[in-house]
DNA sequence: TAGATTGTTAATCGATTAACAATC
DNA sequence: TAGATTGTTAATCGATTAACAATC
């Protein structure tokens, strides 16, 4: 079988594929990726062990594509590979920009993770001066008001934001008027952003938080027990 | 009124807060920590105004843990503050270690976000001889091989892995085996881990691939319409 | 009292999963 | 054919939210 084109891809998507099983997709594609490459065909049971979900789920989750796999068998490998990278748009390149070039930005900056999913960071942005002209990873920091020109000169799609939460939302509203559609968010703070603007927001107090609430009710527990 | 104590906390909350409810309880505390010092009191709007979410998921919220508010009036800042940072367990300092020192552990090394809110890095792990010895915020980076001595010495509750994916689940088996029962993921890889150990996963391309889904059905729904 | 806002109910929506007929 | 595994149904579970009586 040919491995689905954008069109027919959208045809069959039809607009809804829940945000839960969008959030699984790239689990399920990494999982793919790292099977031995003799493997040919895969189960949803080995699949669901692999990404740490039931496999009613798997095959629920894929379902929303069509009916991709062969009773019996199970899926193809390559074609689900496939599947996934054109459902997560994954066949073309994206262009990043970077504000906020501190400890976590340089980080993210130097990440080799982004080349190998199709991501070119292109610029670093930071408002002091001291830090614009400094190098990061193989990028010369330079000031935030070239945002604009940059974003359209390169047509960039995402932003990442790692400033200090004070600046984040300023920053945000810039990258959206410079008309970036999608934000990863490192900054612990709630933004704001119009319509069809997508964000994501990665923050480590609050994962640690999570955690200790976690740590302190299995403590209460144990001391009731 | 008095600030709640731990064990009469205990007793209100008994052991069923909705997960969804503790992922927001972090950033319902930071949306009040951020409020002007003069406010008294907030209402469940101005709150899920900050939050970013609904006003009755505030009310809904925060009623797991009692009557909080006054009818009228709204909620006093200061005591529901004090109720999140004793319900996240946050009224006690955690030691922390990382394990990884790459770009990625060493931004998280120099990390200032932690001590703010009573976490401690008290050791940092990696299993590169070149590493070892060298120094990451303040501290030296040690062979992993000390890693059970320094969990038992320091009472370590916390393992942050920023290690490659190929090696995050060896580094988990062997920090469970330690005794720590929280993980901060920031390899792309999903854990298995015995019960009662809870991990959270911090993982950049999967956010990205999120992004990039609802960037190209977008671009999907644009051609087909 | 009048206005404001909580706490809670109940409706709705969405996500998960067991079960099994279909079928390779 | 016998065994394996999908695709889908339907039950269940959990999360969200509108609405409003309670009450400050």
């Amino acid at each position: 079988m040919a491995v689905p084109g954008r069109v027919i891809l959208a045809a069959v998507v039809s607009r809804t594929i829940p945000t839960a099983t969008v959030a699984r997709l790239p689990v399920y594609l990494r999982s793919l990726v790292e099977l031995p490459a003799t493997q040919e065909t895969c189960s949803s049971d080995q699949l669901a062990a692999i990404a740490g979900v039931n496999s009613a789920q798997v095959r629920k989750d894929l379902s929303h594509f069509g009916s991709l796999g062969t009773r019996g068998v199970g899926y193809n490998v390559g074609e689900l590979r496939s599947l996934l990278r054109e459902a997560l748009g994954l066949t073309r390149e994206y262009s990043v920009v970077l504000i906020g070039a501190g400890n976590l930005g340089s980080a993210l900056a130097n990440y080799p993770g982004f080349e190998a999913w199709g991501f070119e960071m292109v610029a670093v942005f930071d408002t002091e001066q001291d830090k614009v002209g400094q190098i990061v990873g193989d990028l010369t920091i330079q000031h935030l008001s070239d945002l604009e020109k940059v974003v359209a000169d390169r047509e960039v799609s995402i932003g990442i934001i790692a400033t200090p939460a004070g600046a984040a939302q300023d920053v945000a509203d810039r990258i959206t008027r410079s008309g970036i559609r999608s934000i990863l968010n490192f900054a612990p703070s709630v933004l704001q952003v119009p319509d069809g603007v997508s964000v994501r927001r990665v923050d480590l107090s609050t994962e640690l938080q999570i955690l200790t609430f976690h740590l302190s009710s299995r403590a209460d527990e144990s001391a009731a027990g």
